[in-house]
Parts: C-alpha cells; structure tokens; sequence
RNA sequence: UGAGCUGGCCGGGCGACCGCGUGGGGCGCGAGCUCCCCGAGGAAGGUCCGGGCUCCACAGGGCAAGGUGGUGGGUAACUCCCACCCGGGGUGACCCGCGGGACAGUGCCACAGAAAGCAGACCGCCGCUCGCGCCUCACGGCGGGAGCGGUAAGGGUGAAACGGUGGUGUAAGAGACCACCAGCGUGCCGGGCGACCGGGACGGCUAGGUAAACCCCACCUGGAGCAAGGUCAAGAAGGAGGACGCCGCGAGGUGUCCUUCGCGCGGACGUUCGAGGGCUGCCCGCCCGAGUUCGCGGGUAGACCGCCAGAGGCUGUCGGUGACGGCAGCCCUAGAUGGAUGGUCGCCGACCGUGGUGCCGCGAGGCCCACGGGGACAGAACCCGGCCUACAGGCCAGCUCAUCCG
RNA sequence: UGGGGUAUGGGGUAAUUGGCAGCCCGACUGGUUCUGGUCCAGUUAGUCUAGGUUCGAGUCCUAGUACCCCAG
C-alpha cells in the first residue's frame, strides 16, 4: 500500500504525465513516467493508476490496484526524486498473477531507466 | 426410506511477514513518529418503486400528463408486507393472479361460416297456392319445381352462434308450457368491520368477448437531485473549438489565421494640470505611463463541511392470527474521495475427481488409504424501507405424499 | 446521478389497425462448363429470455438480460 503522500491525487497530474512522460508498455501493463525539468522542491515520487471498465468488473478491478499499489510501493525508491509514474493496467493484467506483475513492473521500469540515461526522452 | 412444500440461517477457519483508512492517546516547535480501537454484503449489484435530507417554486382551484386498482389492516411512505375474499393449478403440504367498470359512449372480433352483435335465416323441416311428370278406370298416391308464409329442432364453420338436459305440445317447431340445472336482476333473512358467503322468495326466460383498445370512475403525484446544498478562496497567465501548413511510422509536437470564453453592478481618482508603477521602506529627483483602485455580488482550479447515532441493532416481555406495535435493559457497529477496508505465503478444511489385490454389504452403495484440485455470486460512495436479479456448498425447523415396520 | 434507444436465419434489413414472418448477401446440394467463376434450380436456418392478456402476440403488458447513445 502507498501512503497518502506518494499517491497521486491531482487529475492534472495525471493528463501531465501520460501525455509528456516516457513510456515502456508489457503485455499486462504501460507505465508513464514523468520528471520535472526544473527541481520543483525535493518533493517524493508519486504514483497513479489507471484500471479501465476492459479489465473486468469492480471486484476484479480493485483486485489489480491493491496488487499494484504493493508493487509500486516496494519500488519508489528506484523512482527518480520527484518523477510521477501512471501505471495503467490492460486486459490481461486481471488474470495475471501477482508474480507475473511484478515481473512486468521491473521490465518496463528497468527500461524507462535505461532511456533516460541514454538521453532519450523529448 | 424416498419424493416434495414452506420458512429461517451460514456462506471458509487459524497463523506468519509486510501494509492502508477514520477516530482516540502519547512524544515533538514542526514535518512527523509511535501505541490502541474499529474497518464491506446478503445481495454492498441492477437502479424498478417509496421516503428522509437539501435547494428552487408555490394564495386557492381546475386542466393536462403520469401512476395505482378485490377487501381490511401494517407503515414515515410505497407499485412493498400481512390476513382474508374471489378465480385458477396441484392427490397434498402449498403455489399463481395489473383482480374496478362492457346498460356512459366509440372501436375491433382476421380466416371459416348463412349469420360475429342484433337482429336476421344458407341448406333443411312444415303448411298453403299454382304448374309439371309417373302410377290408377276413378277416388287418390308418389316424385320434383315455383311463389307466399311459419319455424330455429337438425347440418356444418369457428375461440365464441342468442341458455343446457328431458318432457308436454305442434303442421313443423319454439321457454309457448313444465321439471331439474346453470346464469341474470330485485328485494328479504342470517353471518362478516368489509370484499363476500349461506338460505329461501319473486321476476323475466337469457344477457357474447375484448378496457395489458380508446375510454369512464375512485385515489395519489410541484420540480430537481449529495456533482443537492453550504463555507473558505488563487491567478489574469491563458483556456476551448475549427481551417491550413511543417515535422514525426504513430501517439503527438509546432506555426499562421478565424471564432468564442477570460464575469456583472456601483463608487472614487486620472488621461500631459499625470491615476498608478519602478529605482526605494519614506522624501526629493529621474524613468515608464492609460488606466488604476475600492466596495458589493458571482465562484473556475483547489480545500473543507454535508458525512455517518440511525424510521439503528440485539435480548426480554406484553398486545395482535399475522405484518407490526408498546415497554424495559444492553451496545456503538466503515466513512474512502484517482477512491482505505488489503498483498504474499504456510497449515487445516467442507466438497470434487482418480486409483486400490483393503474392509462391510446379495446389491445399489458405505467406510478406510494414497494422489491431485479446492471455495459461489460479488466491492459501500448521502442515508433508510422494499422489489428484482446473481449465487459453489452447507445447516436448522415445521409440514405433505408414497412405501415399509410396530 | 438522471434520461433515451435497440435486439428478427451466419451478416444486413422489412412486416398497414394484433390475423399465413418476408427480402438481399452468405452457406450447402444439383445442373450448365474440360475446370473455376458467371448463370439456373432447390435446400438450410430466425422474432433476446421468462411469464401474462387475447380465439390468436414480432406487434400489447410485466419482469429480466445484453449492447449503444445523450446530459451533468
């Protein structure tokens, strides 16, 4: 579970940073992540779901998010200090086990890191 | 023992590690840290009804529109619930029913059939009159036709055909008359608060269905919904849409042009006689300079309230056939807002499947052992009462039918 | 949260007041052709589900299911 402080609440935030962030897509999920180019204070990371009607009723939707939100919270130290990251879950992430997320998770974080340092991003 | 009917209840348990939210306590200037309590459902679901609550509207009445529809009760209220009545189904326990009005009016009843609604008559039956043919010496008889009239018994159609059965009667027939039965109307007696039920009397002999067709009658309904509504409260930077061009595989980025929004009202001062701002906290001075500033209202981003103690739950008792109500005692039992109430793992476990040269049994099957799988439907979003829908598996109580034993 | 609509063979669509469920494409079979296509003839299969009103329901009523749309 995340604390109040490292979730992300502003739904300005959100649009932010799935529209400029880097992105790294697996078959069960797309994360977005976003860092401010000016240091705006040494705020902590933020993270932000999004789990859509596709992947299946509430239950199985909220399912996905708690599954999530533990995974994100044993990773916000390897975020960047002040990044926002949108976790957005697809289809098959309903099925998938709480192993298999976390595998995905790692990958398509390990790849937003790689980009950034490379010097990718826009 | 088997098959069923009705009502009620449960709907995984234990543990370890790591976490989240409301509230409370402690420490800390503070950010925060730490301890404790509590933390999804019977449907939280669909959003089909009814209410509370909030804002708007409203003298009163009527129309329109929508809804409800046996009777009596319960309730804050209901399209809900209870009891009863009526009709239908079941051997039965029991179940099902939008169940007012068809002499207030209008409409419809396809096909078939003579005729589908109020009266009429196709075939037929019967009588009378007039021809014709045949038989007979004749009287007369038989057959068939036309016209006029009497009938509704029989025929056949249909979902439905103008009461049914039997008799008297007749030229043939007919409620024309009689008996019984069904049904209608009027008034009476008895029972019931009532819907209605039972009984007998009289009348007329008979009246079709459809209102989940229009309609009539009685009753009910002001509108919106917690994104209701209220409090606090930035910024003037830009935002939204469209057309065209460039870049990009694309998502998109960027440029130009157009449209629109960037609030309303009022006051004071000011536009070269300088409001206001900057240097600079003040004065002088210098520079920029056409709007500046104040009040009231409104309230976008955002924050807070509404927001969880309530038609509340449990137990007992009393009243009531029951729904339910009265009284007493005890309890506090989710309040999130990109949305907490959990994640991972281990053990147990109903239950299911497979196997066994195991045990019991005539058998169906039961028990035991091993291995594998292993909990259904489903997540509060202002609250409550119902309805409807989904649901693996299991428990309890009462009752019915069949069979066997005593 | 509030409101509206649709459902008819495999796909797309008709059905006047309730009165025999049609049409096009497709699929299949046969014929024509040396073969395929074209063409001709024929066959298949349907009113979303359940219940009700009615003599009779795709149509009317009630409840449900699935999908779509609109406003905030």
């Amino acid at each position: 579970m995340l604390t109040r402080e490292s979730r992300l609440t502003s739904s300005q935030l959100f649009s932010w940073a799935v529209r400029t962030g880097r992105r790294a897509g697996t078959s069960t999920l797309v994360l977005h992540l976003a860092v401010p180019s000016t240091e705006t204070a040494g705020r902590r990371p933020q993270v932000g779901f999004v789990v859509s009607k596709a992947v299946g009723p509430a239950v199985t939707r909220n399912l996905v998010k708690r599954r999530l939100r533990h995974l994100a919270r044993e990773r916000l130290s390897s975020l960047p200090g002040s990044g926002v990251l949108v976790v957005r879950a697809l289809p098959p992430a309903a099925t998938a086990s709480y192993a298999v997320l976390g595998d995905d998770f790692d990958r398509a974080l390990d790849r937003l890191e790689r980009r950034s340092q490379t010097g990718g991003g826009r």
